[in-house]
Order: C-alpha cells, then sequence, then structure tokens
DNA sequence: TAGATTGTTAATCGATTAACAATC
DNA sequence: TAGATTGTTAATCGATTAACAATC
C-alpha cells in the first residue's frame, strides 16, 4: 500500500533547526560572508557539522563539494522551505500586552507576515491602533477573516476562552494558530497549532537552575560531556 | 574514574515534558480528581502511558500498583522537582511591551517567580510601575541585583544589546536568564538559559502550514502515522 | 483473593554522529 | 591535478514503546 512517489518526511528535530540555521545565515550575510562550509558553520552554532549536512540533505543538495554552501542561496532556499519567502495574513486575537508586544514587532512583517487586525472584547481598546494596526470588536471576527483571506491567528487570551475562540477561528477558516494562551488546543487535523507555553518555558528555567545548584561543575542533561546547549 | 554515586542524567526530552504533565495535574486537581492511572492521562495527555510511567520514574515512584497516582502528591512532587516549590526572584530587563506583558502576568507570581523590578533605558518608561513593579534605570542593575539577591532575569531587549547586557547580568551575579532577545547567549557554563525565539516559533508555524496545504490529509512530520501533536 | 496498575527490563524505533566515496 | 568539502551510507547512541513480573 505504499504510495508510488513516497516523500520523506522530515522530523520534527529538523525543523525546530531550521530557523536557527536561516537566523546565523542571515547574520553571516550581513557580515558579507559569501560561502561557508559545513564545518565551519557547526562551530559557530555549536552543532555537529555532519548534523548540518544531514539537515540540509532533507531538502536538496544545496552545497558543493570542495566550496561548501553559498550563504546567499541557502539563506533564500531555508526560506522558501519554511514558507516565508511568501506572505502570509495573520491577526491577533487578544490586544494586551503580549498582542502589543507581537504587534511592535516589526521584523515579522520583514520576514513576509502581514498583521491585519487585532481583535479584544475590551471597549477601551477597541478603535485604538499600534502602528497602524486597528484594534477590532470580537463581533467582527468571522466577517474579517472571510473578507480578507487571513491564514493565521495569534491567540493571546486567557486559557479560559482560548478553546472556545479557537474554535471560532477555525469555523471562520483560519488554518495556522500561534497558540500563547496556557492550555493545548485540541482542534481538526488539518489546522496547524505553534504553542508558546511561556509558563512552562519560565518553569524549565528554574528547573535547569535548581539542577545547576544542585550540581556544579557537572554537565548539564540532555547530552553527554559537558557544555552543550538546552534548547 | 566513574563516580561512586553516580546520579541518573535526566533528558532534555523529559524536563520539556514535566511542566506540561504539571500542567494537567494542576487542572486534574481543581476538577476534584484524587487519582489518575498513567494510562487515564495518557489519553487525555495525547502520549503513551509508558512514556508517562518512564518519565515520573527518573525521579522516584510515585505511584501504587493497582491504584495509580495520587494527583495532588504528584503534583506537589513535579513542583518539587521543577523547583517551583520554592520562591525565585526575577528582574525584567527591557520595559517595553514583551516585559509588561510578564510583569502583568500574575500567574508567575503564584508558581513563585517574584518579579522585583524592570529595568529600562527610555526616560519615558523609568519611574513607572506595572502592578507595583517599578521600572529602574539601568544604571541601578548592579547595585539592585546584588543588594536584593536577584536569581533570574528575563531579557526582553533587542537583540543588538543582549549579549553585553546577558554580560553585565552574570558580572552582577544573575545565574539563571530567560531570553528573548532573537540572538544566542554566549555565556560561562554554569550560567543557565531558557530561549523563547518568538521569530523562529512564527517561522514552524510558516512550515507547518506550508507543509500542510501541500500534503493535505498526510500525517504530519515528526512522528509516523497520523495526528501526533507536533511539539 | 482477583484485578488493576505500577516499576522496570527488553525490544524497537528514530536521531545523531562518524566515515568515506564522490566530485567540484 | 591536489585539496577541500559535500552527499550519503553505516555505526552509534538515545529515546520511545512494549511487555510483564512485582505488588498494592
Amino acid at each position: 500500500m505504499a504510495e508510488k512517489s513516497e516523500e520523506k518526511v522530515i522530523s520534527k528535530a529538523v525543523i525546530r533547526r531550521l530557523p536557527r540555521y536561516y537566523r546565523y545565515l542571515g547574520e553571516l550575510m550581513e557580515s558579507g560572508v559569501e560561502r561557508i562550509s559545513s564545518n565551519e558553520l557547526s562551530i559557530r552554532m555549536k552543532v555537529t557539522a555532519s548534523q548540518i549536512r544531514q539537515d540540509l540533505n532533507n531538502f536538496g543538495g544545496f552545497g558543493q563539494q570542495g566550496y561548501g554552501y553559498n550563504v546567499k542561496y541557502l539563506y533564500q532556499e531555508i526560506a522558501r522551505i519554511l514558507g516565508i519567502d511568501r506572505q502570509h495574513t495573520l491577526i491577533i486575537i487578544g490586544a494586551g500586552n503580549l498582542g502589543q508586544a507581537i504587534a511592535n514587532y516589526a521584523n515579522f512583517e520583514r520576514r513576509g507576515f502581514i498583521i491585519k487586525a487585532m481583535f479584544d472584547v475590551d471597549p477601551r481598546l477597541i478603535g485604538k491602533d499600534f502602528r497602524g494596526i486597528p484594534v477590532l470588536s470580537m463581533e467582527c471576527l468571522d466577517s474579517f477573516i472571510k473578507e480578507n483571506d487571513i491564514q493565521m491567528a495569534a491567540l493571546t487570551i486567557p486559557k479560559s476562552q482560548a478553546m472556545l475562540v479557537a474554535d471560532n477561528l477555525v469555523a471562520s477558516g483560519i488554518k495556522a494558530i500561534w497558540n500563547f494562551a496556557h492550555t493545548d488546543l485540541n482542534l481538526p487535523p488539518e489546522v496547524v497549532v505553534e504553542n508558546v507555553h511561556l509558563s512552562e518555558s519560565l518553569m524549565r528555567l528554574s528547573y535547569k537552575l535548581c539542577y545547576q545548584m544542585d550540581h556544579p561543575g557537572r554537565p548539564k542533561p540532555g547530552k553527554q560531556g559537558g557544555m552543550t546547549n538546552w534548547d
């Protein structure tokens, strides 16, 4: 029953690393570096050269034997793989501090994420705007999504309302949710979700700190042998 | 040369899951559930029962054969493991929207993270306060950390200044950094860092969306066979 | 006791690293 | 060409899952 043109399934671990490659390549570009070998990049990024080559070869042969990788070309290719070579339309649900922080971070727009509007239930916020992005009433949500062909929504609201609002978003046609609410969203499989659970992140920091205090000088857990990154 | 009382090194993957167990147990407690089996929890959390038992047994036998786990006891034990049974002192560097969002999120305090102050270079922010947390000048940073025995710092400043400020924090005695700057911090091994790279998170969402659009109905990458979570 | 469910060992699966032939 | 470095296969390592004896 195996499909004919079976495409390789890319592992989650690889996807997690891709944006970091992209960031380093962007910095290399900015400093005028034209080519880089997997070995040199591996030193800068503190990963193995093997891993870099394996990761990239999931998507194609972007390098050249004896030369390495062309920084600009690889940068563009990773952008294409990540889908940030095209534009994405985005709305923010919840115009509190976190929603405002996202709205105010202009760099997202430079990467093709166009924030079209914010939504809130607070009448004191509705009608305001941030960098020209208007805060609208939640009552306009459904029609706005449909009329403006919105793909993505950042969910920066309390967890008590998150699941309900997420269902509404999906019903209106949203296909991707960037979830900052402190809860898991159970949604249909065709809807993709990326969670940013800040409280969990802070707990992990707490664990690391306590572990470090209890085991000074020890290799940190997660990898053997030494001062490896945790993430 | 192996040490005598070799403690098992806990893998990164286990640590990543612990806060999620904690969250689910907290919710179970709130709904008045007293005991739960690994199997029932596995269904709710969409992980395997085996994984839950393996994860927990890294830290000790918290369950009872034929009974399962006492929800409240397990909740407390995980809090202890994560180090959130004690108090942590925290400052926020950068009083912009993101810093304010953290300062305004009262739940961190309920988990023992006491935010003592915020710091910024912007004179319009210095002197303000959020929920009673004052915004101080960066010039006070060193003395404040030393005089108030601050352990942790959230870094919500532009990446251009992040590395310099991080070095200063470490010099002043900070042992843990919650890094929101869009850059990696290279710090001494005794300093622990937890990164929250929002732009990378958004790129992963973009990848998932594009992948989903290209392969409708397919299992998502990362796991074989079906509608598993990405994270 | 019988049933349930853990703790733990063994088996499987996947991801990382090492090695090297291919090739620029 | 000789040297460098990739792409890719094989070996290793680690994490997850399955199985089941222990035991409440």
